[in-house]
DNA sequence: TCTGGGGTCCTAGGACCC
DNA sequence: TCTGGGGTCCTAGGACCC
């Protein structure tokens, strides 16, 4: 568990990717909506159908652009619930193929299929199988990568849209990556592809050619490391249930009028109790309080203030939030308040706390005597206080693994994301 | 045309401890 | 008293992802 694991004999990922989420469950739901621009979302595109996409509608685009483009779509309120069910229901399937799943977010995740072949058949024969069952037991489109690393299959499912699956052939990993652009790979975002443009460098083969230490001289460290290595196809990472979510927030976007303090006072609290509300119904407990805010220049900032104790009550939480907003409000007034929003992080277990086994915020002279007890004690010579605090692996765990809960792997329902 | 809401990870400096 | 190495935690900001 501390090392990595040996490579698999069949090194096959699946990575499944829902089309178009949101607005192929308004299209399954409404006949009448099938084959047609469909946009979900108001103020901001949530989500569009190709056919709307084929207007040049894009995610997170402007309502008002994407009405101009693409007059004859129809416009939707996005119905999360609706897609909560749906994404639950695309997981089953999920589950039901292989006990090796990776959800990344409500409409996507990663399969490990190495070892199945003698029951369930080669990787793409699984995966033309799950895109059946997908498209006849949920009803939605599925889009399926095949390659020989998690990178890689993400990069062949986006390749393989819509409702498409596209393996790449084990050896001829480097010929279907090399050409592609930089922008292609997983962590290249709008900044690090100028900066690489601005050095010549505009596709996935040039960026395999720069050497490392240079690489990490333009980007830093762990980005230069990261992307040199994926560049390669060098991504050891197995398919494993992520962690517990580390965070938990709510925001609100403001738009330009101005907002006096008593109203921005308000919105706070109203984002306090959903985050406060959400801490209860998963059993975590925060320590630290964050405030976000954005001016009308659309700069983000930060404000945070860590608790002597763990909580998940709204009337610690909004009195810490209150006090952030009243340090900052000089600040924020003259910038101009465009949006609000409140984050809960460095989350721990509830019930690992009531058991006395949460070591966050304890005086860590204590736990250092301890660690040194044991140690003198059961000559743990990699017990650490990281391990203590589940930070740093331990080869023998100290207590079983406790199953995960409500908001474990699986996305929760709610989390809204890029559908487009 | 300035635009939603929910997250993760990384960097870097300062405070503090041994 | 001063200097140094090694480490953790906290805070703020940035980039990226869906």
């Amino acid at each position: 568990m501390s090392s990595a694991p040996n490579p698999p004999r069949d090194p096959r990922v699946l990575h499944a990717d829902l089309d178009a989420f949101y607005a192929s469950v308004e299209q399954r739901d409404d006949p009448a909506l099938a084959g047609r621009p469909v946009i979900v979302g108001e103020g901001v595109v949530l989500a569009a159908s190709y056919q709307a996409r084929a207007c040049g509608v894009r995610t997170a685009m402007a309502g008002r652009d994407a009405r101009r483009l693409c007059p004859e779509a129809v416009v939707v309120p996005p119905r999360m619930s609706a897609y909560a069910e749906a994404s639950a229901e695309v997981f089953e399937v999920f589950a039901d193929t292989t006990p090796h799943v990776e959800g990344l977010s409500v409409d996507e995740a990663f399969l490990g299929v190495a070892g199945l072949r003698r029951t369930a058949g080669t990787p793409v024969e699984i995966a033309e199988r799950l895109r059946s069952r997908v498209r006849t037991e949920v009803g939605l489109p599925l889009s399926v990568g095949v390659a020989s690393t998690k990178f890689l299959a993400k990069v062949a499912s986006a390749a393989a849209k819509p409702d498409g699956l596209l393996a790449v052939p084990l050896g001829g990993e480097l010929d279907f990556l090399h050409p592609l652009p930089v922008r292609a790979i997983w962590g290249v975002g709008r900044v690090t592809e100028e900066r690489l443009h601005a050095r010549g460098v505009h596709t996935v083969g040039q960026l395999a050619a720069v050497p490392e230490p240079t690489l990490a001289s333009w980007l830093g460290t762990a980005a230069g490391t990261h992307l040199h290595a994926l560049s390669h196809n060098r991504d050891p990472r197995s398919v494993a249930p992520r962690a517990r979510r580390s965070s938990v927030g709510a925001q609100k976007a403001l738009g330009r009028r101005g907002i006096p303090r008593p109203e921005a006072e308000v919105i706070l609290l109203e984002l306090v109790d959903r985050v406060a509300r959400r801490l209860r119904a998963g059993e975590r407990l925060a320590r630290t309080v964050v405030l976000r805010w954005r001016g009308h220049d659309m700069a983000g900032h930060t404000s945070s203030s860590t608790l002597e104790h763990p909580t998940d009550s709204t009337q610690l939480l909004a009195s810490e939030a209150r006090r952030l907003l009243a340090e900052a409000w000089d600040e924020i007034s003259a910038a101009g308040l465009g949006l609000v929003g409140l984050t809960a992080a460095n989350l721990t277990d509830a019930e690992a706390v009531q058991l006395g086994l949460d070591f966050t915020g304890h005086d860590t002279t204590e736990l250092d005597s301890t660690v040194d007890a044991v140690r003198a004690r059961f000559g743990a010579a990699s017990l650490t206080r990281g391990s203590l605090l589940g930070h740093d692996p331990v080869e023998t765990p100290l207590l079983p693994d406790e199953p995960d809960g409500p908001d474990g792997p699986r996305p929760s329902p709610g989390v809204t994301g890029d559908r487009g």
